[in-house]
DNA sequence: TCAATATCTCAACGATCATTGAAATAAAGG
DNA sequence: CCTTTATTTCAATGATCGTTGAGATATTGA
């Protein structure tokens, strides 16, 4: 359960790109159901050749899956793999100093009201 | 106190080389003294050009700082910075959803409990 | 089967990145 | 002032990245 470092790496190499940055919003954002490639694309503003490649990306670094559904492939957030890395450097930036990243643990939907709320369901 | 998607994609793309990661980890543990340029150089296996190249990088990126002391320029992790990329990919991932990374904040030294002592003091 | 739709693959190009080693800069001490 | 130590800067090189457009592949419905 735990993301390795070389993971954590392409998960990070996947992020620091505009187009994917956004990708990965897009598809949070969309949920479970997913988003065809050409939708995931027009909601970017990439070419279709340049929206494949970058889903392409994004799915070997493991932060979103795939299914053909008829002619269209769905693409969704692999939800896991993003909380993996959100752990990952939580682990990283805090390495015994929890004053460090407890702000950002704090955050939004993620606040700790949040987080018991999940936890419990 | 929020994070832009520029800073976030120049943080992104600065975790995502090996070299650097290990430098972050190496500052993070060091914690606010920070270590001199050529120990982070040595503590990850760097020669002193890539070590300064490397540090330069996550200088501008946002995640570590300098000072000079005497002959050394001393280097340490931005926690501020580090705890905003985490709160930005906490908002960005769970967009609606705590339940996505609701698992990530319950991580290990950040977990609910930590979380509330480091910000209760 | 044919045409239309949705997506992927491929090669080529320019742009950015990481590494190397040599040289420049800065500070300390004799 | 000169030497040593610590670090940065620079130019050159090869590697990786992102975009483009053309063409290949897969699915559907007429």
């Amino acid at each position: 359960m735990q993301m390795e470092e070389k993971q954590a790496l392409d998960a990070f190499g996947a992020l620091s790109q505009e187009t994917r940055l956004q990708m990965v919003r897009a598809l949070v954002i969309a949920g479970p159901d997913g988003m065809a490639a050409g939708a995931v694309g027009e909601a970017v503003g990439a070419s279709s050749s340049s929206a494949s490649f970058h889903l392409s990306h994004l799915e070997r670094a493991g932060l979103v899956q795939s299914r053909r559904a008829a002619r269209s492939i769905i693409y969704s957030a692999n939800h896991e793999s993003l909380s993996g890395l959100v752990a990952f450097l939580m682990r990283d930036c805090c390495q015994g100093h929890p004053e460090v990243c407890a702000p950002a643990a704090a955050t939004d939907c993620c606040s700790p009201v949040a987080v018991v709320e999940a936890i419990d369901g």
